[in-house]
DNA sequence: CGAACATTTGACGGGCTTCAAAAGTCGTGG
DNA sequence: CCACGACTTTTGAAGCCCGTCAAATGTTCG
């Protein structure tokens, strides 16, 4: 975990420009913003903040990917969010600081940009469009997380993992000749702790799946799309 | 279902300065708001909205409990939010009007202010601070979400089971000699919808939970927690 | 009062978890 | 560059808990 190498060379216009927060502010506001900006990157496996941390900060995914996760009351880790390039993770709260719910990893080598919540805060008093921004995001986050939890009470678990192939195809996937190739960024165990199963039964019904022609696991992390007319049959929505 | 009786002799002046969200208004302000309101009553079982409708109007219950819902992939209703007396449902979407991705229905008789979207939109441009307002809204309802996917994975029913009897008598407890009596709106059925088991395991678990002196079950609709700690301590957080 | 609906309780079966072990993959250092 | 160890993935076997089906008992409301 070390401050700042990869972005520096760019003096992070870079970071700042790829989120969406940010499109809307004229170039000599990104150039206000891009003064804010810490950066820090990550190993695979970092830990990048824990739960009960003081929540002060903005991050953004500048490259990589990194998985946002709570324990259940059993102990096991349920992934609320993968974010990857572009996406950014903050508080809504603009008033009181918070502290985090959650706890996040980076799944691959990973380059944050970090914004102090204050220096957010005093930004969005002169620029107070971002708040609509903000307010997008809002809904985004909470979109998603009722489509999650629709995905984690259907019981039967191939709908699950079905689902969660489209999703990650979406996020991860690359069109071929031969179908969608997605490069996971996610073990089986990470697979599993988003859909609330064990990692063997991601195992296992991948397996089924591949026997069934519907995908093709070309190594364990690269997985092929052959059929998503039958996935999405599965998931329907 | 009709349009306004109980309500309309405040004039709407009680349902609109009792939800938090027009808190900061003063008092002509109010009054402003007060116009934009109609008014709606819903008898136990009816339906206040379905998936699909467009989103263009924003419910605060009055009196009563509504449950918002989405239905599994397979086929089950998923509870997502209890929403009782002075809390609110809206749309986050300040721009573009969406539709509804969940249903609700009254839990009990009903009444409901509401506003038309474009009526509140044009209030937020003149009462900016209540877009501050908007945003705890969001901060609360994703929070929410994030509670009830760990309480929704985590595998041990009693410990769903526990957590949802505790926040149930957050909502709707009230402290007696004997321990806290919560006189609930729900079915056995919408409790298990709420934690993703069957209404059958909630019967048996309420059982087991009165056996060992945790509970005591008055009636069906009527019971007492007579061990707060022993729950607590199920459903830990 | 009776019909529709809600709740409880029992018995059984199935699918996921758990435990276990083997095969595959990755990364590091000699 | 390869070899070794750590980690990941796959597959098998057994067990348990919840879901399903069914029937009886309670409750609510016209």
């Amino acid at each position: 975990m070390n401050t700042c190498d990869k972005c520096c060379s760019c003096n992070h216009k870079y970071c700042a420009s790829k989120v969406s927060l940010f499109s809307t502010l004229a170039d000599k506001d990104l150039e206000k913003v891009v003064n804010l900006v810490t950066h820090k990157t990550f190993e695979k496996g970092d830990i990048i903040f824990s739960e009960g941390e003081t929540f002060d900060k903005l991050y953004i995914i500048n490259t990589g990917s990194i998985k946002v996760y709570k324990f259940t009351k059993d102990g096991k880790e349920q992934i609320l969010y993968i974010l990857k390039e572009g996406e950014f993770l903050g508080d809504l709260n603009l008033l009181k600081k918070d502290i985090f719910k959650f706890s996040a990893n980076a799944l691959e080598p990973t380059s944050i940009c970090v914004i102090q919540k204050s220096d957010f805060d005093s930004l969005i008093k002169t620029n107070p469009e971002i708040s609509i921004k903000v307010l997008e995001y809002a809904h985004d986050r909470i979109s998603s997380l009722e489509d999650l939890i629709q995905t984690l009470t259907t019981k039967d678990v191939e709908v699950r993992l079905a689902t969660l192939l489209l999703n990650l195809s979406k996020a991860f996937g690359v069109k071929t000749s031969k179908g969608i190739e997605i490069s996971l960024p996610l073990t089986r165990e990470d697979m599993a702790n988003f859909i609330g199963v064990t990692r063997e039964t991601v195992s296992r019904k991948l397996s089924a799946f591949q026997s069934q022609n519907i995908i093709d696991i070309i190594e364990s992390r690269t997985i092929l799309i052959k059929d998503i007319n039958t996935l999405r049959e599965l998931s329907d929505t």
